[in-house]
DNA sequence: TTGACATTTCTAGAAAACTCGAAATATACT
DNA sequence: AGTATATTTCGAGTTTTCTAGAAATGTCAA
């Protein structure tokens, strides 16, 4: 992932309503939701929640699915999953930090006292 | 961890400087770097570094070690480990995904179209 | 204590983001 | 065609964020 991808999924993220759909959509999985739906789940006006979901399908969080009348909406999860990766790449100067590669753990601290 | 710190994380990382300020400690590791030598590395003005460097810290993604006239900052992986959790939390409807637990891998798709 | 350097705070202007009602668009049903 | 429902776009007002020079604060070294 690049990093203008990585600042307009963070960008995307960083709000409230925005960060309260997109777990909405990570919880309920594959299969997503429809935006009225959502709309109701976070007691939130339909033209609020279609700026948000635009928001988030620019970042290519979340992809929307024309379903006759009805547009689901559901996480990408592989987008996320490049994110976590972008933030933890190259943690520690390539020091292989934890087995699983997407978290970093550090052995100690650079000085006793901070 | 909670809603608003993951908003207050993910709203300091939302940023191109702070972006780079933070991919910058976390390569660098955890003995951190002079705020100086950053202003120097990212070309930045002593005086804008310094207020994204309180966004960072008010958020905990970085932390400040006061070393004479010098100021070092690091990254402070835990926060950043915790926000990876937070954004993976309950994917899926709690259905495990990949082994590591910190990424997301559904099986399938919801529709064959979409 | 004087001078040099490191960092933060103050300030104000510019730019970007958020909210939501109203109107527009699109699809479905009868 | 006409009506109902789902969603998006438009518009305008409000709020927040970003930028960076200038001034202030704090530390060191001679």
């Amino acid at each position: 992932m690049e990093t203008k991808n990585a600042l307009a999924a963070l960008a995307a993220l960083a709000q409230e309503s925005r960060l309260a759909v997109f777990r909405l959509l990570v919880q309920v999985g594959p299969d997503g939701m429809v935006a009225s739906k959502i709309s109701e789940a976070l007691d939130m006006p339909a033209s609020s929640l279609s700026f948000h979901l635009k928001e988030l399908t620019r970042a290519n969080l979340i992809s929307p699915c024309q379903d006759g009348r009805f547009v689901i909406y559901s996480a990408q999860f592989d987008t996320m999953n490049a994110l976590l990766a972008f933030l933890t790449e190259n943690c520690c100067g390539g020091i292989p930090c934890s087995p699983g590669g997407t978290s970093c753990q550090p052995g100690k601290a650079a000085t006793t006292d901070c």
